[in-house]
RNA sequence: GCGCAAGUAACUCU
């Protein structure tokens, strides 16, 4: 039952609901899990009808499967409808709480978010954190930097989760100076962490920290993938440098489509038509099909 | 033991 629940998990995830669901039925003996992990099968994939259902015919429902559905519908957008059975469900835990925080937030609804935490009977570093990115995402920082300094433990979410809300108020030099800080206190910086700094730097041309967080992932021990690689490559492209962003480009191990079509696009943006069909036909030579993105790019490089 | 909650994100146009 174990690796079946597990399963059916695993095929949610690839958005194989059909999959899941037959996997389900043909399950003999399920249990509470079996059951949760296939509400929110139905319910990723925004079968709320289907999830709701099923929850509905779930025997002994337990917190998780009441909390899981709350999350449908949160993440659905229906919060009144989440609110109403989180007042319904029988009892709650620090997870239910932390949903309705973050479903809250999710709509702009500040003060009930912050009203819940407040009023949960016990906190942990998640529902921390849900708090902290709440007022973080809405440029609240001052009350995100006190929240995130009161809170007893913190981990890489929570870190990144601050450094992003200044990222995403162009606060540069204080994201930066996080960035430095978590790992002044033993966190490392992963791909996320690494990815809301680039898309500060994108969204604010700034070069130069453009070129700090570059040097970064390549100075560090840092597994960077090619969507790291193709944002680079766009982030130097916003911030209006064509030879980084060929540099990075040409870094890179590997180079898929959108990568390629990232490139293109920089060039596309600068009007360099010739570079851009070299690099349409360096993309063919390397086996990357162009599609028609591809070539809106090349039209707009013209 | 399995199922629920927190951080970022692609390329063109919008």
């Amino acid at each position: 039952v174990v690796t079946w629940n597990a399963m059916i998990g695993v095929y949610a995830q690839q958005g194989q609901v059909e999959e899941a669901y037959r996997m389900f039925q043909s399950i003999p003996q399920k249990n509470v899990a079996t059951w949760t992990a296939m509400v929110s099968a139905f319910a990723k994939n925004g079968r709320l009808q289907q999830a709701l259902q099923l929850f509905h015919q779930t025997p002994h429902r337990d917190v998780f499967a009441w909390n899981d559905i709350i999350s449908a519908f949160a993440d659905n957008g229906k919060l009144k409808e989440a609110l109403h059975l989180f007042q319904e469900m029988p009892c709650r835990n620090v997870v239910s709480w932390t949903v309705m925080i973050s479903a809250h937030a999710e709509q702009g609804k500040l003060e009930e978010a912050f009203s819940f935490f407040q009023q949960m009977p016990e906190r942990n570093v998640v529902s921390w954190t849900a708090i902290v990115s709440a007022f973080a995402r809405q440029g609240l920082l001052k009350e995100a930097m006190e929240l995130f300094i009161e809170m007893p433990q913190k981990n890489i979410v929570s870190w990144t989760a601050l450094i992003s809300g200044y990222g995403q108020q162009g606060q540069l030099k204080e994201a930066f100076h996080l960035f430095q800080q978590m790992q002044t206190e033993g966190f490392s910086p992963d791909n996320i962490t690494i990815m809301s700094i680039i898309d500060a730097c994108s969204n604010h041309a700034a070069l130069a920290e453009a070129r700090v967080i570059d040097t970064w992932t390549r100075n560090s021990i840092f597994k960077s993938d090619i969507l790291l690689g193709t944002s680079l490559v766009n982030m130097y492209g916003r911030c209006g440098s064509i030879p980084d962003a060929v540099e990075v480009f040409n870094r890179m191990p590997q180079h898929s489509l959108l990568s390629w079509n990232s490139l293109i696009g920089v060039y596309a943006q600068h009007g360099c038509g010739q570079e851009a069909f070299q690099a349409l036909s360096s993309m063919m030579l390397e086996g990357v099909m162009p599609c028609n993105i591809t070539f809106v790019s090349i039209i707009s490089a013209c």
